[in-house]
DNA sequence: CCAATGTCAGGTTGACTGATATGC
DNA sequence: CGCATATCAGTCTACCTGACATTG
């Protein structure tokens, strides 16, 4: 926990203040703001709770993702792709996972340049476990109720469609004309 | 930016279809990713924006609250506090600072010992140059327009709220009663 | 004596760049 | 041949812990 002191006022909205006074966008350096600090906070979270079992958030997002997949096992580039994550992390991360005996190398079967990372039973085992522990902290969200979830969620991925991160319809939740 | 290619679809509702197969708070896990990814493209914007300027987010941001402060320097510690950083980070940050010149340790004039970082005139002059270079990225945040940057602000402010980032009244956007 | 302040040493994580071997 | 896939070496940022000297 970076901040061991509990500030009297908030300080984004303090630097937004100070902000308008002499530049352009406050709105948006409050809101990226406060985004970078939220990743902060929901970051120390996940990592704190996932700790006792070998992982950090990186990891266990990479092993929830095998998890998820129907053979338990994908192409390690396909994994970077979906984390949004860098080809050499996925290669970084693969390796602690699989040094924790969480994950496994195996060749693909038909293609000899592509690695698959596969699931081990270890591994499904720990994803349970340290899913009932990220669940438990509730991702540092408690103070979110279930309507104000599903904006912050709608928002970012505004952002993130902006961003070019996937190809698909705006929304669906705004205007549904099917 | 880590993610070259860009997806068919959005994989933050995928994870969140097979999370709520199995697993409770998906609303919470599909958030708290989002915030996660929305940090990630931010800080890939705003460094870049800074980089010819030889700052990064975090140095930059430090400048700022320099640039904001009355006498043009804030002792360390409180530097510290109010970006949410760690003690060893401020070190690490002024010392860079310090090396580009933008900013000066002078020693404080009553408590010997704290020290203060104080902005220099090139430090001013280059927040200046730099803050038009983020603003003209939109910290990223050119897909939301003014209402849906305050509701992120404020979704984000509880979420701040509620970690004891700081004290104060609620929000005073939703119910008003003075 | 105890608390606060800043620094340093040492370790971890993840991201990045650039180069490389291999195979489609 | 060009392109894709994964890895490696090396660098960088920021974080953390634990220690320390100085000072209030």
């Amino acid at each position: 926990m970076p901040g061991k002191r509990k500030l009297p006022f908030d300080p984004i909205a303090e630097a937004r203040r100070h902000w308008e006074g002499r530049w352009e966008q406050g709105a948006a350096m409050a809101a990226a703001t406060s985004v970078m600090r939220g990743a902060q906070i929901i970051l120390a979270a996940v990592d704190e709770a996932v700790a006792p079992f070998d992982l950090t958030f990186a990891r266990y997002e990479a092993l929830v993702l095998l998890q998820f997949s129907r053979k338990g096992s994908l192409p390690l580039g396909k994994m970077g792709d979906r984390l949004m994550i860098h080809p050499t992390s996925v290669t970084n991360i693969v390796d602690r996972l699989e040094a924790s005996g969480f994950v496994r190398r195996v060749p693909h079967a038909t293609d000899r340049r592509t690695t698959l990372a596969e699931i081990t039973d270890e591994g499904r085992a720990v994803v349970e476990e340290a899913t009932r522990a990220v669940t438990a902290a509730s991702f540092a969200l408690d103070g979110l109720n279930a309507k104000e979830l599903e904006q912050l969620t709608r928002l970012l991925r505004r952002l993130r469609h902006s961003a070019g991160d996937f190809d698909e319809a705006p929304s669906h939740s705004e205007a549904e004309t099917p």
